[in-house]
DNA sequence: CATCAAGTTCATTTCAGATTGAACAGGTCG
DNA sequence: CGACCTGTTCAATCTGAAATGAACTTGATG
């Protein structure tokens, strides 16, 4: 039973001090990761809810715009962050928290910390001509070492994600 | 010999290539990271000079003010990204940067996670309080969980810091 | 088919955080 | 001491990313 009674879920309901408190805990928490805070609140809208929560819900609650609302639940989607639940009868959509640490690390990794690296590889692969332009065959030896060094740290970062996931993940 | 003839190293020196697109890689990384994009173009201008840099340097290279420079270079020192070089008989200071991936690692750590994952368990051990409050048993038992799983997931947030160091450093 | 309800899109606006630059502090040298 | 050089500080300004909200799409219902 997605809310209960006085029918939908309409009307400004305000927020609690736990709900607010841990709302403010993710916030700051995504801030850290490079995310906005609406990914936060929604988020942690979500955890502590104890019934699955509709769009208009969370606009109500978090005083957010229905397209931040939208957007902030895409992202979260991508993440594997939220889940849907279908309600028989009923068209609107109520999402939970999923809060399986091991899918929020994994997706993170895949949709926010991969490309970043993917991107930095293919740079510094291309840093690897600019390079051999250079005459000075000792100031070619100096930017070589650092070239590869950057590679290296490269190759380490990826290195380290499964890793990570296999700490993190239950 | 930080800067050769010419004295001192005032006049504009354009960046050339190499410089530039090494710069653009740690502007990506920074920002990633969550810090500002000044804070990359120092380090990467630092990281790959091949001799020390003053501040005047790096404000005439990178076309930015002496006050980013400035803070910019205090940050870094406070990461541990970067050292000072003394030169006798010479008053600037000049820098060069700390190529020791594990310094990096622990210094972000330090600096940048650390003091969020504090300020994050303390506003954590606030909501226990709250959740005491609760009186619908049901959904105190909810709360609880909840809570609890937010300690948990801090806690593992600590522990997998030192492994981070262990496996990036060296 | 017309109406309504739910959700998405995206041009505009807002705002937090980064950058600037002028004033300032501290040191050095003649 | 006084001119000068190096670097710091911080109020004012700028800017890029996030939030807004109105227009739009989709699809359900009578």
């Amino acid at each position: 039973m997605p809310t209960t009674k006085e029918e939908g879920s309409t009307p400004a309901i305000r927020m609690n001090d736990l709900e607010r408190q841990v709302v403010d805990v993710f916030v700051d928490g995504v801030k850290v990761l490079g995310m906005p805070r609406s990914i936060g609140e929604i988020y942690g809208m979500l955890f502590i809810a104890p019934e699955p929560l509709s769009l208009d819900d969370l606009v109500n609650r978090l005083s957010i715009s229905k397209g931040s609302a939208s957007q902030g639940l895409r992202t979260l989607r991508d993440l594997g962050a939220v889940k849907e639940t279908e309600v028989k009868g009923v068209r609107r959509t109520y999402y939970e928290a999923d809060v399986e640490l091991k899918r929020l690390v994994g997706g993170f990794i895949r949709e926010q910390v991969r490309p970043h690296l993917e991107n930095g590889q293919l740079k510094v692969g291309n840093l690897l001509e600019l390079v051999g332009e250079e005459e000075d065959p000792e100031l070619r030896k100096f930017y070589d070492e650092r070239v590869e060094k950057l590679e290296i740290w490269m190759r380490r970062g990826r290195m380290v994600l499964p890793l990570l996931q296999k700490v993190l993940g239950q």
